[in-house]
DNA sequence: CGAAAAACTGACCGTTTGGTCAGGAGCGAT
DNA sequence: ATCGCTCCTGACCAAACGGTCAGTTTTTCG
């Protein structure tokens, strides 16, 4: 791997783990085994490290996006299919995803982020659109929330075990089962 | 309400709006509208301050969980009432809520993060142990995982005009029919 | 080889951070 | 009035931050 991408990786994994204002550039070079400097040569600033970070992720969020407005996830089918390919999306970018979903508010300073949190409207006004009703709205905010932040820290729920191909499967499996819930009698 | 209070309330809102690391001194006291020097007066530090913002949250859950343990959450019912007790505190301590599930990893510098963790990983651990089989428990991580962040960023999911009492019957409701789902078909 | 380009570094800078400190304002009790 | 106590403040500090820069090593390639 060239130090360039050893640099990225890192920096990706530091702002996982720590947030994004509690890891500096030197804590950053300090893993990618280089100096600080090092580290802006490559990426200018540490805005543009982000935004180079989360660039994989925020790609594959847009596809996923684009594609299920125009597919629409009106009925259960077309539900199951992008809940499939949300869960492979996860998988694939859970420490981006970690860092986008650990950052909701306020760090506007932060243009990639912003980004991000433009394209979580776009999803949260998807599935608004299809209106299904209250209940499933929240039932199916609440799985695919619930999904995001399960993934990010397995290591809470005695899953950690399970290699990614399995708990792609069993993930799928529980996310479907809950979109499929009963709904429950209408509140007063 | 005492300044003295007034500044614990803004420091809490602060650390879920901006994270703990991103949020200053100099920040809070601006929003108490006080100095700097008066928050380090009436809370020593800034870790002290962390720790007397979470100590209400940290106390509700250790109960919650401490109570969940003597009862059991074998059955159906059981769990029943541990959700309802659960949204009731997701509810109340939502802010807190949402600084310990979004400072998961690392913050080892800060005690009543690590404190707070260790409830999570104990309440985690009552999950695994009253075994329900893998999905069972991954449904069950994902429900409250789930409804943690849903609550939390209501915002992003077109319910945030609902009162906390709506949304507290929504929720329990979606979460009870969530666990009551039927368990999917194995897949192949 | 040797020169240009790319990769890299230590020293340094302005700013901001959490925290200290000496002292002042308000106030009830003597 | 004045002591003592709590509340509060501006000025200050060392440390750490993101970022710059002049200069050195390493790589690439004719």
């Amino acid at each position: 791997m060239s130090h360039h991408d050893d640099i990225l990786t890192q920096a990706l994994e530091r702002f996982a783990l720590q947030g994004i204002a509690a890891t500096t550039l030197q804590d950053i070079a300090k893993h990618a085994d280089t100096s600080k400097a090092n580290v802006l040569y490559h990426f200018v600033s540490k805005e543009r490290l982000i935004g180079e970070a989360l660039a994989p992720c925020l790609g594959a969020l847009e596809h996923l996006i684009t594609e299920a407005e125009a597919n629409g996830i009106g009925d259960l089918t077309a539900q199951a299919g992008f809940i499939e390919r949300f869960v492979d999306f996860l998988i694939t970018h859970r420490l981006a995803t970690h860092i986008i979903v650990s950052h909701p508010y306020s760090v506007e300073t932060i243009p990639s982020l912003k980004a991000a949190h433009e394209l979580m409207a776009r999803m949260s006004e998807l599935v608004t659109s299809h209106t299904l009703g209250e209940h499933d709205r929240l039932r199916f905010g609440v799985a695919v929330s619930g999904a995001t932040y399960a993934l990010v820290s397995a290591g809470l729920l005695g899953v950690e075990e399970l290699n990614m191909d399995d708990l792609k499967k069993l993930l799928t499996e529980v996310l479907l089962g809950m979109l499929s819930a009963p709904t429950t009698t209408k509140v007063a």
